[in-house]
DNA sequence: GTGGTCTAGACCACG
DNA sequence: GTGGTCTAGACCACC
């Protein structure tokens, strides 16, 4: 369900973040669903449970999970936070499409782009 | 003509090539226009010589522009260099749309910020 | 009469000694009435009996309860118990007083505040 | 400047964030000042860098200071943020004070020892 | 078994 | 020298 990519930049904390929130985002974790422990998701990427923990924490901190000592991390029911998440989203939309105006970037190409991404395969 | 925030996570040389070839592929900077000198900028920004001396090197290893030995820094004309920026910027859209699209946000959406972007004033 | 939140960091047998503290300290429960037994309750918040067997033990150690084997838990009365917690509580207040006057919290705010709950409705 | 309380059973870390919160609420910090660094602050306190560096996270995330990569963590300056931070200790003052009146203290003996601290000395 | 905190020590990127 | 990430291993509290 989490794939990491040590080519990236990104910190791996930050990798598992974002691939949790899509997978809340868009359904597949359901609300009070439980998530993987931490050291058994540690195990199972192969990498140090504090590193785990620490997804876990700013997941918990922004709102998509609680977490409940002794018995594990659930998904958090908040159809707020997600609307926020998605306008989060969009505005970083809006600042990419600039870059693509900036850049002499026809409207249309990028449009065609856009759609050809939603006809493909989901999640 | 190049503004640094420091509450930004990128690097400063990051942000300045950046902005330096946003200026380049928006022609705002024309091929062969000499670049400010890195002691100049360096004046003008506040910091220190050392990173826009990387921020150039940067620029000259991807492309951008050529290094003339005590003369100073000049735009190059390379249309393949900007076709494959903007090659990499629409790669860019679809990794983001495929992020919408996992979140659930509908089409239309998306397409409807790209065409307000394109509506609003230029650089 | 027992309201548990999962989301609260403070582990459950904690809350629950002290909404039972606040229930006695209230005369809510009356010395020497009977405390629902270890199971029921445990049945009823749908917990762990260890969890509840935890909470009483700390309230009869603390001296708000006592046991009588084979029989049940019953509220003590004891007056002085009753002011050494009202002494722990204003301990608690003053600290937080001085935290508001380091943050430069006039004082008449905090006086306000006080008196406006004082006005609302009892438990 | 600051004490850690071994005693305490919040986290180190816990305890620096609000320290320093203090500090740059009350004013003893000053905007764009700079912080002790991770490092020397960690042999100061004679504790691991990992517990300051987590603890400088949590304020920069909540947004009291701002770090710069390679030069350190200065003072972010934010009347809202000191504002919202006020509310949430007002906030901590009610619920408190909901207790006081639950346990059936009289409302003159809380507005005294309100008054009494701040006469004491300041920070 | 669970989450949470802390230490020790290492490595990297930045300026 | 600065912040930031990660690992390895330990200890505690809770259920």
């Amino acid at each position: 369900m989490i794939v990491l990519d040590y080519s990236d930049k990104r910190p791996i904390y930050e990798q598992i973040v974002d691939r949790m929130q899509t997978l809340i985002a868009s359904g597949i974790l359901e609300p009070d669903e439980k998530l993987p422990s931490v050291r058994s998701l540690a195990v199972d990427l192969s990498i140090n449970p504090n590193t785990i923990q620490r997804a876990y924490s700013e997941l918990e901190r922004s709102g998509f999970i609680y977490s409940v000592k002794g018995r594990g991390n659930f998904v958090r029911a908040d159809e707020d936070l997600l609307m926020i998440q998605q306008e989060k989203l969009l505005d970083a939309v809006k600042k990419q499409a600039r870059s693509c105006r900036d850049q002499k970037i026809e409207l249309d190409r990028v449009l065609v782009c856009i759609k050809e991404v939603y006809e493909e395969e989901p999640v």
